[in-house]
Order: structure tokens, then C-alpha cells, then sequence
DNA sequence: CCATAAAACTGGTCAGACCAGTGGTGCTTT
DNA sequence: AAAGCACCACTGGTCTGACCAGTTTTATGG
């Protein structure tokens, strides 16, 4: 019985793949050298060219000479974003369509992400979680948005992960619409820093059931106390997306 | 002005690519051996081989061990469906995460439902629950899509569609292994009817919790079951979805 | 302080060696 | 003559160590 079909470079090549796949590499990151790599894999960088030439051909990375190699953008659908992303703009209601939405799947990742991270999704998670909370809380919607991303990527369901990056503007839109409405009004600033934190620690706690509840309740929140500031008659900032700005990692 | 900005092995990588869509390589015929392609190219074997390593990513040739290399089978050009997607449906374990995704979405689209549908919906999920119900149990993983889809539009939430719509390809592969592994089992079977029909009348009732209990069961025991089989050893079938077969509406 | 040269990266290529499957050729055995 | 077997000439798979060629960082000299 011959057991061994897969030669070593494309074990390692699909080894690559899976954490693309996953999102452990992220759009735009660096992939260790060829020299590194094989020196993790114990393989010559021969074989590790090899597997990265096979990423090449899938379209996964891209390698520049002395630079090094990055793994490719792969923009789900951008027409069909832009096609809801207009439709939204005319009915602002849909944003309480899209925290519906969150409500689940956020709640989903949490409790996924309490099961399944690693040492690196944790340290990235409390990373975000730090750098949004010492920022302005009227101005952090982009750190707010990647501390909830962060969690998303340690569940290491790449479905999950695809579906809402795919939503990443009109996600960025509710989050901007929290940030706006909410953070200015101390109450509300304080509470959703409390569910932040709970979020966090039942993640890093490992308690899902636990994890779940606190992103739902937190999403959840945010929908409800936007709706209530709305029929209040408050004036409601809803705030689109131009572009994706500032890109200084 | 450099213009060669092309390494030697993605030139030779391209020759070859040229040949096999020209046809001067038939599908299955046999690629020289990458001693006599680096006589002729007058490179190295190293090269060569990066070459055909790119070649097999890009699903173009299959090399086997002492043999050689052989030019693939493909169709023309299986229309260029979201690389992202086509790559995940490469990993069936993928599709219990999609499962995981489907239950929260499924069980909020039921809910929504069962809040929000019309006459028209009420209309439209009737006739995909008698069309499933009448066809053929083990080839109506066309039709049991459909039920679900018009359940999920009678949500009326346009985030949801748009995501779930998004999956649809995949969504048809959860469906049919859901179709071809259970509904063979006449025990499988009965219960999935049933659960079906618990969804159904739920929605139909507007009882929005009975009808998301309903959904995520539904799905869940989707997912548990084929996992079920999977680990007594029976062989689960995955139905990659080439194409979008018979649209003969 | 800044420009420039040197060093320390990165990927790209080469040569030659050896291992590991595959298949044919021809000899031995039955 | 037919079956078996060892051998050999292929094939791809891997390793090593060297060197070339871009890029980035660092140190150096003005």
C-alpha cells in the first residue's frame, strides 16, 4: 500500500493554501522567504520554489524578485457590493437589514472563535482590542471594525470569513453608524465598551457558549439603541463609505 | 526601459501553456521530459520544472512519478467563477463550515419569514414545497434549493439574499450531498420531509421562533448526519458544482 | 543632515549529484 | 513456450551549494 502520494512540494504548497484559505494569510502579507520557509518545512528551498511556483499558477500569491512573495488579492464580487452598496444608500432602513445580519454571523464567529484560536489569532485579537480602546472613542470606527474582524478570522471557518469581508464597506457603515451615534453619548459609549470587553475575554476564555451571546447582545444593542435614538427623533448619522482610506499599517 | 520582466521559467511555463491552448499539445498526450525541455529551452532542469510546477497550478498538466508529465483534461473554460469559491470547494471539509454559516443564516432567513411574508411569498414558498415534495426524492436538490431560496427572499431582507445568493454555488453543494447522501436512506429521508415540513408550516403560520428552531435543526442535522456517515466509514459524496446542469425551467 | 556606498536581505538560475518510481529487455526457470 | 525475475534505462523528486540580480537597510563619508 503506497500511502505517500503527495510529493513535498505540493504538501507544502497546499499547506500554504489552506491558511490563505482560512485567512491566517491575509491579502497583501508577506509569506516568509523561500530560505525561511524552508527551513520551517525542513525541505531544500528547491522543493519550497516549487510549491510556491504551484501557488503562482493557482493565482494565490505573487512573488517579486528581491522583494519576496504576497499573497494575491482576491476581491470577492466589488460590482455586486457596489450594486447593494447603492441600494442602501437609498434606503438607509437596509443598515438595520445588515445588523440583523451581523447579529448571527458575528455571533457565530465569536463562538467559533472561543473554540478554535490559536496563539496568533489571540495575540492579533487583543492587539486590536488595545489599540481600540487607548484611541478617540469618536473616531475609532476603523479599529472597531478590525477588532470585530479579528475575531471573525480566529474562527477558521473560511466561509464566515468570506462572507463578511465580502460585506466589509456595508459592515464598516453600521460599525461608522455606531461610532457616530453612540460613542458621543457617554452611556452608550461606556456599555458598548463593556460588551467589548466581554467579547473579548470570552473568547480568549475559550467560553463560546459565553462568546456568542456577548456578540450577539452587542450587535444587537447597537441596532436597537440607533433605532431608539431614531424614533426619539434624534438626527441619525448614517455614514457611506467612500473608499477605504488610509492603508498606513 | 526594462521590458523583461518575466523569469525564464514563467517564459517557458507560457510557451507551454501556448502550445496546449493552440492544440499543438493534445489533452493526454505526454509533455517531453523535463531533461530533454531543458536541452531544448537550453535551461536548467530546475527551471523546467518550476515551469511545469506552474503549469500543474494552473490545472493545465498532471505529472506522475517515473512517467512524465500529461496535458489535462478540461473543459474549454469552465466559465471563471469566483476563483475564491471554486478554490474552497476544493476542500470538502469546507463545506461543514458552510453548513455552520447556512444554520445561522437559514434559521434568521426562516425567522424573518415567517415575520414578513406575503401573500406573494406565502404563494411562492407553497409551490417550491409541493414541486420538492412531488419530485423524485433522490434528484431534487434543485427544488430543495428552491424551497430554501424562497424562503429565504420572503425574509425580505436584502443583505441576507445577497449573501446567501452569493453562496449559491456552494449552497447547491451542501444541498446536494445533503440530496444524494440522506435521501437514498429511507429513515434520512422521512425525517428530512418532515423537517421540511415543519419549516413550512412555521413560515406559513408566522411563527417566526418555531420557524427558526425549525430551520437550524434542519440544517444541523444536515451537517450531523453526513458527518455521521462520514465517520462510520460510508463514502460521503461531495458533488463539485461544475456547471449549473439542465436550466431547463 | 543628507547623499552615497556597502552590506544584508530578497528571489532567479545553474550545475551536478543521488533517490525513487516505471517499464522494457533479456535471461533464467519451470 | 510461458512464467518469473533481475537488471537497466528511462521518468520525475529532492538535495546541495554556488552564483547572479534586484531591493532594502545600514553604515559611511561629505
Amino acid at each position: 500500500m503506497s500511502v505517500n502520494v503527495t510529493s513535498i512540494a505540493r504538501e507544502i504548497c497546499d499547506r500554504i493554501e489552506r491558511q490563505i484559505i482560512e485567512g491566517s494569510l491575509l491579502p497583501d502579507e508577506q509569506i516568509p522567504s523561500e530560505r525561511q520557509l524552508a527551513a520551517r518545512f525542513g525541505a531544500s528551498r528547491a522543493v519550497v520554489r516549487e510549491a510556491l511556483r504551484e501557488l503562482q499558477g493557482r493565482g494565490l500569491i505573487e512573488t517579486r524578485h528581491g522583494r519576496g512573495s504576497f499573497v494575491s488579492q482576491m476581491v470577492p464580487e466589488p460590482e455586486e457590493d457596489s450594486r447593494l452598496l447603492r441600494l442602501i444608500a437609498g434606503y438607509p432602513s437596509t443598515l438595520y437589514d445588515l445588523l440583523e445580519v451581523r447579529e448571527q454571523l458575528e455571533g457565530q464567529a465569536a463562538c467559533l472563535a472561543a473554540e478554535r484560536a490559536n496563539q496568533r489569532d489571540r495575540y492579533f485579537i487583543t492587539k486590536a482590542f488595545e489599540q481600540m480602546n487607548a484611541a478617540d472613542p469618536r473616531s475609532n470606527a476603523r479599529l472597531d471594525h478590525a477588532f470585530h474582524l479579528a475575531i471573525v478570522e480566529a474562527s477558521h471557518n473560511p466561509v464566515l470569513v468570506h462572507v463578511l469581508s465580502s460585506l466589509k464597506n456595508l459592515m464598516l457603515m453600521t460599525v461608522r453608524a455606531s461610532v457616530a451615534n453612540l460613542n458621543p453619548r457617554e452611556a452608550f459609549r461606556q456599555q458598548i465598551a463593556r460588551q467589548h470587553q466581554r467579547i473579548y475575554r470570552a473568547v480568549l476564555a475559550g467560553q463560546a457558549k459565553a462568546a456568542k451571546r456577548a456578540a450577539m447582545a452587542h450587535v444587537r444593542f447597537v441596532g436597537e439603541s440607533i433605532r431608539q435614538l431614531e424614533a426619539e427623533g434624534h438626527k441619525v448619522i448614517w455614514i457611506n463609505p467612500q473608499q477605504t482610506p488610509d492603508h498606513h499599517t
